[in-house]
DNA sequence: ATAAAATAGCACCAAAATAGTGCCATACAA
DNA sequence: TTGTATGGCACTATTTTGGTGCTATTTTAT
């Protein structure tokens, strides 16, 4: 949600209480997770009166799988790897594996700047007629 | 995995005992998992000796999507429904609405067989040669 | 009959993941 | 110099998930 709301403002610093005024997010909860995008280059950042966030690419080359990537690791439903002592006896790994592309593909094909304009609901509208 | 272990079996009826020998899983979890499926029909049950659990249909027209329904009800990535306090000012619902579909729609499109034959893994090779 | 092999039900505990805070440091602008 | 803002990181609280305990019921074989 933050980071369309930063989508609708393109280029434009905008301050976590900016961001939980309209959005009515817990503060302190989304500054954590938007230091964490910053310290991923998702967003830029700048401090002091004024300052605050912005989206560090275009929004439409900004596709759900990098975002998913950076707050929650790699895309995956199941940790085959580290050593999953099940693995010897599995009889869907692979399966598996093709079924986490396919979902993967899905979030690689819709971007932030989508995720905003697909939305009809009246608080979506509005920022974007902005 | 279980269901994929009795889709190497149509029609016989195996244990959980026999289920968990091959398979590696703790006993008694397993046998949670079996008994919700038979309450929703996705797996036929007898009783004692000799009985136990087969697929209650043919595993090519078990989509992975009704066993995630059965296991964690419906396939979503996000509760807008039962009254999300945040729905007024959010910006992304119908979006992510629309990736829930075709998250969906990736889960719909394989099935129980299928999940096995692409798996190429030793241990699912033996089973389907059996 | 009786014993043994199996599922049925359901509450309960334990571990892990997620949501959310506290506290202080640092940077920037007026 | 003061107020506004992010940076870092440990910490608590809540929820979800993984796993167990216990008992009842059904079925087959002796
Ligand atoms: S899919 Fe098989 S191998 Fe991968 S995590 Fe699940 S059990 Fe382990
Ligand atoms: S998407 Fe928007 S409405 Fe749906 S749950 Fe998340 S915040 Fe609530």
């Amino acid at each position: 949600m933050a980071l369309a709301f930063l989508a609708s403002r393109p280029g434009a610093f905008c301050s976590v209480r900016e961001i939980v005024d309209d959005l009515k997010l817990p503060k302190r909860l989304l500054a954590e997770v938007l230091k964490d995008m910053s310290r991923a280059t998702l967003v830029d950042a700048t401090r002091g009166p004024g300052g605050g966030y912005r989206l560090a690419m275009d929004a439409k080359t900004l596709p759900l799988s990098r975002v998913v990537e950076v707050l929650e690791g790699p895309v995956s439903i199941a940790d085959c790897g580290d050593g999953c002592s099940l693995q010897p006896s599995c009889l869907i790994q692979t399966g598996l594996t093709q079924v986490t592309a396919s979902i993967r593909k899905v979030l690689d094909n819709m971007t932030v700047a989508e995720l905003l304009e697909q939305t009809d609901t009246p608080a979506a509208k509005a920022i974007l007629s902005v």
